[in-house]
DNA sequence: ATCAAGTCTGAAACTTGTTCTAGATTAGCG
DNA sequence: CGCTAATCTAGAACAAGTTTCAGACTTGAT
């Protein structure tokens, strides 16, 4: 009989991990983060990753079955924090709009401290293909609800899960020119800024 | 004396390159779109492009430094064609956002005819380290000059280059989602049709 | 026509992600 | 406790991007 099986997909749900298990996923997603706060994306060596997590690479292989789902796992698990965080301080803008823009600013200053993992992350998340479609669409969903979060929405309307799903574009791919170079801080800020008018339009009462 | 220099980089404005190595140049630039046409970015193996372009793999690293280099040169060769083409057959729409719309969904269906091709572009676009910054900033100019001749505009306003940015960034993550199978054709179109509104924002006489 | 500098070629080597294998270890069950 | 299926380990092997090198070839200048 089975005594575990597939411990990598969406860990928390299927299959129950045992103690050992569930200690050696953190070691990996430890390890992950250190490596790739070091160096970014180059530096998280399935290798190394092994070894500094006590682990051997078929191991690691069975828990993450590419280094894309590695980072983008490194991801959800920094994400989690990163909402537990905010959540302890709600923005404090008037709008819908200015809260986002602060809640998103407040995750970027996060991100510019670890700017090699923020790499590292970003770069998986959008690297992914088809085969790690469940994970990125989590992160996704994560960061929907952050931003519904700051929103203060309870039962949004589809024109703003639109709205949303444009910041969350505008976020991602800000990040992508922030972390190679060819935006600065002020850049993004504007960007984000930019885009969370659109939550203004989609308000009730905005004419369109 | 230097005979020729770096072919690679911008190879449009630094050293004159011969005809021979222009040459080369274009058959490696066609073997790149052909393959990746068959199997998106890893069907773009560089043994496979050199082997088709006739030309040694030293050869192809000299004009190309790395694989995401070759393929954000692909893109670019691309773009200009498709500018090209977009050129020719202006929008219709009423409104600056209208035919902003239009022109992106119109990109945008060229690129489902090329599925492949359009992943291992985009891919490489935002897989893209600052050691490329320079080409993926060259495509990003490209797309700019693109949208503000859908405007129609000749002296953009800063807030109308910003909202501009946001376009493209909303553009480039949301094709990222859809290659990736996250999100649907008519996702991409709403989310489209749902950053365009941003441009009524800063047209003269809006409020805010 | 000849020369020096630079380029192109072909092939091997190196790196890092990924796969595979044989044997040691662990977990749950009767 | 002892069995059995599954997991874990160590290490080799493979794949594709990248680098390197010696020698053949081009090019522009003398």
């Amino acid at each position: 009989m089975p005594v575990e099986t597939k411990p990598e997909a969406t860990a928390r749900t299927s299959p129950p991990l045992t103690e050992r298990q569930e200690a050696r996923r953190r070691r990996i997603l430890h390890a992950s983060a250190q490596l790739a706060s070091r160096g970014g994306f180059d530096a998280v060596q399935m290798r190394e990753v092994a070894e500094s997590s006590q682990v051997a690479l078929g191991t690691l292989y069975r828990y993450f079955p590419s280094k894309v789902h590695l980072l983008v796992a490194t991801m959800q698990d920094q994400l989690e924090h990163m909402h537990g965080t905010l959540r302890k301080k709600p923005p404090g803008g008037e709008t819908a709009a200015e809260r986002v823009a602060e809640t998103l600013m407040r995750a970027f200053r996060a991100l510019q401290r670890e700017p090699h993992l923020a790499d590292a992350m970003v770069r998986a998340l959008t690297f992914a293909d088809r085969s790690v479609s469940p994970e990125v669409d989590q992160v996704s969903r994560q960061t929907t609800v952050i931003i519904l979060d700051a929103m203060g929405l309870e039962h949004p309307t589809p024109e703003q899960l639109s709205a949303v799903r444009v910041i969350e574009h505008t976020w991602h791919s800000a990040l992508i020119t922030w972390l190679s170079g060819r935006a600065s801080i002020a850049q993004v800020k504007i960007d984000i800024e930019t885009v969370c008018r659109l939550i203004d339009l989609t308000e009730p009462g905005a004419d369109r």
